[in-house]
RNA sequence: GCCGGAGUGGCGGAAUGGCAGACGCACGGGACUUAAAAUCCCGGGGAGCAAGGCUCCGUGUGGGUUCAAAUCCCACCUCCGGCACCA
C-alpha cells in the first residue's frame, strides 16, 4: 500500500505557499547564503535533467536554511532564444505568448517539485523590465569602448538563419542545431571580452570551489600562448608581414612564409600574373564551411602569389604563399614557415616541394632534412642559426626575440586563443540592441532614459537571415537623439547569453528601477556561494559571467570580480545508457513519473541512484525501491506513533538496545551531516535508510515493555528531521503528526552526542600477514598492548602461530591487530 | 594527437592506506494468507574441499612500494567528455 503522497503534497505545497515559508528578507541577523541554480529556457516543460538540477539545488538550500543561514534561493527564465521563434514559424504562435504560456507551466512544476524558490523574486529575461537593463548594461560596454561593430568574417548557421558566437560553434557545427556552420563577411556588434583574457585566465586560480573540470576547460578556451611577433619586409614593396610564433628559436629555419587567404595583404602582394588563381583560391576558401576547413584530415593546400618577403636574420628570400591552414583570426593572421620544425609546415613543404631546413638538432640523434618523414618539434640545440648556434631552444627563444627587439624587428608577445564575442543575432526574439544610425551623426547609442527600446509586438516571422524587425517601421525609423533628425534603429537583437550573464545580481533586487539592482542588496548576498547546472555551460554562460562580473567590478556597480564561488556541475540522466532524448525515443516524463510516485519519490530517487557529478542511469526499478522505502518510513512512525508521541527525552543513562538505538541515531545524524556537506547525497540517503532499518528491527525484537519511549522518538523524529531536505512533503506531514505546530523546514539541523557514539564493544580484527584470521570484542578504548594480548590469547590465533617466529605486530586502535610472522 | 574523468558482484553504487561489495535494485529462502499480491524476517562475489567451516582467488591489465593497496607509484588497455591545422 502506497502512502498518500498526492493529498500530502498538494497540503504542504498549499500551506507553504500561504504561510510564505520560503520567503528570505534581504537583511537579517543570520549569516547569508546564495544558493543558485542555472535558471531554465522555458521550452515547455521540465525534463529530468532539470529534476536533478533543481533536486540537488534544493537539497541544499534547504539543509543550509535549517543550519541556520539566510538563504538566497531564487528561480526565473532564461526566456528569450530561438525556440520560441522557432515554434512561431512552425505552429503560428507568437513568441511572446508561447514563451509566458512555457512559463506559466514549467512554474506549476517546479511548484508540483515542491522546491523551496521564494518566488516573489522571479523574474523572466524577456520581460522589458528585466531587458532594460540589459540594454543599459551593452551601453555601459560600449561607453567603454567594450561593445563595437565591425565587419569580420562569422559564423552562420543557416538552418537557424544567424550568425553564432565561437563558443556555439562546436566542431565546426552550430551547437543547437548541428548544422555545419558557414562563413559570411558581416557588420556584427562585439563585446571586447579580450581585454579580459589575462584576468579571466589568472583568476582561474581563485575558484578552487570549482571543479578541476571546468577550469581546465576554461584555460584551454582562453588558450595563453607565448611567443614573439617577427616582420618580415616585402621584397620591392613598402609592406612588412607581421607572424607570431611560439619558437623564434626556429627563425633560422623559415623557408617559406604563408597568408591566411582572408589576409588583408593577399591581394595587394599579388604578382599582377597571379591574380587570377588567387581570387579563385580565395573565393573557394572563403566560402568553405568551417567545418570542412579546419575539421581533422582537410587536405592543406596553398598557392604561390608571386611575392618574396625577406627573413632579415638570413638576408634569405622566401617565397610567399597563400594556404587554407592559415587561420585569419589567430595571431596575425601570417605564419612563418619551419617544415625542419612544424608538423603543419613539414606536410605543405613536402607537398609543394618546398625546402627544408634543420636549425634544431635534438640530444643524440642528427636530423637530415632528406630522410625525415615527420617534423621534429620539441626542443634541442639551435644549428645553423647564425650567432645563435649551440644554445638551448629555451635560452634561444628569449636571446632571438631580444635580438630582434633591439633592431626594431619584433619582441614579446602573449596571445590567447579566445576570440571577441559576437553578440549580435539576426532574429526577433532577442534584446534589442540598443543604437541607431544617424545619417549625420553616425552610430548613436540610445540615451540610457529611453530605454527600453521595446520589441514591437506585430512583426512576421520568416527565416530570411534578415532580422523580422527590419520590416517593422514602426521599430525601424526613429529620431536621432542628438540632431533630431531621422535615424534608423538596429534590428539585431543580443546572443541570450547576455541575457544570463547578470541575472544573477538581479535576483537580489527584482523589481529595482533605479538601477539593474540595488547595490546594498548585491552587497549582501553576492558572491553565489553555490552554483549548480549542467557541464555544457562549462564555457559559454560561466566564462562570459565571469567576464560580466570582472568588468561591472571594474566600474564600481559590483564589489567582486569572480560571481560564482562554489561550482556544482551535474552529471546527465541517461536511459540505456544514452542522454534522454526525442529522437532516441528514451525519454521519462518527469510529469508521469511524479503523477505515478509522487514528487519526493521522484527526488528522492535521482538523489540516490548516483552522486550529483555522475551520469546518472534511470531505473524504473529504482524508483519503485525509493517509492517503497518512503512508504516504510510511514508505516513505522504511524506504527509507534501513539507509543512515542507523548514520550518524554530519552533517559540519560540508557543501555543495551536502548542504548544502540540512540547510537544508531546519533551516527546516522553525523553521517547525514557530513555526506550532505560533501554532496554525497547518495550516501546520506542510505544512511537515513539504515535508521529506518535499525528502527524496524529494533521493534521487530525488542518488547515493548523493553523499550524506552524516548530513545525510539528521537530515532523516529531524526529521521523525519534528515529527510527533510530530500523529501519535503512527507517529512512536514509525519513532523506535524508526531505533535509539532511548526514547520519541520524551520527546525535547527540536529546535533550529534559525541557521547553517544561511542560503542560498549568493537569488534577488531586479528590479522596474520595481513590476512583476516580471527576477529576479538573489545572496549574501544583498548590500548595497543591490550589489543596485542587478547590477540595473542585468541586459540585459532595461537594454534596458526604454531612453530611461527613473530617478527612484528603492528595495532591500529579500533581497527586491527596485524601479526608479521616468518 | 593533447587535456580531463572513469573502470569494483547480475545491475545502480559504497569504501581514498586497515574486515572489499554499505544502501538500493534484481534474485533465493522463511513467516503471514485458502491462495496470490503487499508486508515483515533472513540469505546472496567466485572457486575448491577431507563441505556447515576452512583454504585459495577476486576492485580493467602487468609490475612496484607497504605489516597492510580498490585506495599510493610506474607502464599499459578500454570507455566517456572537452579541445583539436591556434603557428
Amino acid at each position: 500500500m502506497r502512502y498518500p503522497f498526492t493529498s500530502i503534497e498538494e497540503k504542504w505545497q498549499r500551506r507553504w505557499e500561504e504561510d510564505g515559508l520560503y520567503f528570505v528578507e534581504d537583511f537579517d541577523a543570520r549569516p547569508k547564503y546564495y544558493c543558485l541554480e542555472m535558471f531554465p529556457y522555458p521550452s515547455g516543460k521540465l525534463h529530468m535533467g532539470h529534476v536533478r538540477n533543481y533536486a540537488i539545488g534544493d537539497v541544499v538550500a534547504r539543509f543550509k536554511t535549517m543550519r541556520g543561514f539566510a538563504v538566497l534561493h531564487p528561480m526565473g527564465w532564461d526566456a528569450f532564444g530561438l525556440p520560441a521563434e522557432n515554434a512561431a514559424i512552425k505552429h503560428g504562435v507568437h513568441p511572446r505568448d508561447w514563451t509566458w504560456a512555457n512559463i506559466a507551466f514549467m512554474r506549476e512544476q517546479l511548484k508540483k517539485l515542491g522546491v523551496g524558490y521564494d518566488w516573489r523574486r522571479e523574474f523572466a529575461t524577456c520581460h522589458p523590465g528585466y531587458y532594460r537593463w540589459t540594454q543599459w548594461l551593452f551601453l555601459r560596454f560600449y561607453y567603454h569602448g567594450l561593445a563595437y561593430k565591425k565587419k569580420a568574417p562569422v559564423n552562420w548557421c543557416p538552418s537557424c538563419a544567424t550568425v553564432l558566437a565561437n563558443e556555439q560553434v562546436v566542431a565546426g557545427a552550430c551547437e543547437r542545431c548541428k548544422t555545419p556552420v558557414t562563413r559570411r563577411e558581416l557588420a556584427q556588434w562585439f563585446l571586447k571580452i579580450t581585454d579580459y583574457a589575462r584576468r579571466l585566465l589568472e583568476d582561474i586560480e581563485k575558484l578552487p570551489g570549482w571543479p578541476e573540470k571546468v577550469r581546465v576547460m576554461q584555460e584551454n578556451w582562453i588558450g595563453r600562448s607565448e611567443g614573439a611577433y617577427v616582420s618580415f619586409p616585402v621584397v620591392d614593396h613598402p609592406a612588412e608581414i607581421s607572424v607570431y610564433t611560439t619558437r623564434p628559436d626556429t627563425l633560422y629555419g623559415v623557408t617559406y612564409m604563408v597568408l591566411a587567404p582572408e589576409h588583408p595583404l593577399a591581394e595587394e602582394l599579388t604578382a599582377p600574373g597571379c591574380k587570377e588563381a588567387v581570387a579563385a583560391f580565395v573565393n573557394r576558401a572563403r566560402a568553405l564551411s568551417e567545418l570542412s576547413r579546419t575539421a581533422g584530415e582537410a587536405e592543406k593546400e596553398g598557392l604561390f602569389i608571386g611575392a618574396y618577403c625577406e627573413n632579415r636574420l638570413t638576408g634569405e628570400r622566401l617565397p610567399v604563399f597563400i594556404a587554407n591552414y592559415v587561420l585569419m583570426e589567430y595571431g596575425t593572421g601570417a605564419v612563418m614557415a619551419v617544415p625542419a620544425h612544424d608538423q603543419r609546415d613539414f606536410e605543405f613543404a613536402k607537398k609543394y616541394n618546398l625546402p627544408v631546413k634543420v636549425v634544431i638538432q635534438p640530444p643524440g640523434t642528427e636530423l637530415d632534412p632528406r630522410t625525415m618523414t615527420e617534423a621534429y618539434v620539441d626542443e634541442g640545440v639551435m644549428v645553423n642559426s647564425g650567432p645563435f648556434s649551440g644554445m638551448e631552444s629555451e635560452e634561444g627563444k628569449k636571446a632571438v626575440t631580444a635580438y630582434l627587439q633591439e633592431r626594431g624587428w619584433g619582441g614579446h608577445q602573449v596571445t590567447y586563443r579566445l576570440r571577441d564575442w559576437l553578440i549580435s543575432r539576426q532574429r526577433y526574439w532577442g534584446v534589442p540592441i540598443p543604437i541607431l544610425y544617424c545619417a549625420k551623426c553616425g552610430t548613436v547609442p540610445v540615451p540610457e532614459e529611453d530605454l527600453p527600446v521595446v520589441l514591437p509586438y506585430n512583426v512576421a516571422f520568416k527565416p530570411t537571415g534578415e532580422s523580422p524587425l527590419k520590416d517593422c517601421p514602426e521599430f525601424v525609423n526613429a529620431t536621432c537623439p542628438r540632431c533630431g533628425g531621422p535615424a534608423s534603429r538596429e534590428t539585431d537583437t543580443m546572443d541570450t547569453f547576455v541575457c544570463s550573464s547578470w541575472y544573477y545580481f538581479r535576483y537580489t533586487s527584482p523589481r529595482e528601477e533605479n538601477g539593474p539592482w540595488d547595490r546594498a542588496k548585491v552587497g549582501r548576498w553576492l558572491p553565489v556561494d553555490q552554483y549548480i547546472g549542467g557541464v555544457e555551460h562549462a564555457i559559454l554562460h560561466l566564462l562570459y559571467s565571469r567576464f560580466f562580473t570582472k568588468f561591472l567590478c571594474d566600474n564600481g556597480l559590483v564589489g567582486y570580480d569572480e560571481p560564482f564561488t562554489n561550482l556544482l556541475t551535474q552529471g546527465m540522466v541517461l536511459k540505456d545508457g544514452a542522454k534522454m532524448s526525442k529522437s532516441k525515443g528514451n525519454i521519462v516524463s518527469p510529469e508521469e513519473i511524479m503523477s505515478k510516485y509522487g514528487a519526493d519519490t521522484t527526488r528522492l530517487f535521482i538523489l540516490f541512484a548516483a552522486p550529483p557529478e555522475r551520469d546518472l542511469e534511470w531505473s524504473d526499478q529504482g524508483v519503485e525501491g525509493c517509492a517503497r522505502f518512503l512508504d516504510r518510513v510511514w508505516r513505522i512512525v504511524s506504527a509507534v506513533l501513539p507509543e512515542v508521541k507523548k514520550a518524554a527525552p530519552p533517559k540519560k543513562d540508557l543501555v543495551g538496545v536502548n542504548r544502540e538505538l540512540r547510537r544508531l541515531t546519533h551516527v546516522t545524524i553525523k553521517k547525514v551531516t557530513e555526506d550532505i556537506e560533501r554532496f554525497n547525497f547518495n550516501t546520506a540517503i542510505s544512511a537515513v535508510m539504515e535508521l529506518v532499518n535499525g528502527i524496524y528491527r529494533f521493534c521487530d525484537r525488542v518488547p515493548q515493555v523493553d523499550r524506552d519511549p524516548g530513545a525510539l522518538r528521537e530515532a523516529t523524529e531524526t529521521v523525519a528531521v534528515l529527510l527533510a531536505p530530500f523529501a519535503p512533503h512527507i517529512s512536514e506531514e509525519l513532523w506535524e503528526r508526531l505533535g509539532h505546530r511548526e514547520s519541520i523546514h524551520r527546525q535547527p539541523w540536529p546535533e550529534y552526542d559525541p557521547g553517544l557514539l561511542v560503542e560498549e564493544r568493537i569488534t577488531v580484527v586479528v590479522q596474520i600477514n595481513g590476512k583476516v584470521r580471527g576477529r576479538i570484542m573489545l572496549p574501544p578504548a583498548a590500548t595497543p598492548q591490550e589489543m596485542q594480548d587478547e590477540a595473542l590469547r585468541e586459540p585459532r590465533i595461537r594454534q596458526l602461530l604454531m612453530g611461527k617466529t613473530m617478527s612484528k605486530v603492528v595495532t591500529v586502535p579500533g581497527k586491527l591487530v596485524n601479526i608479521v610472522v616468518k
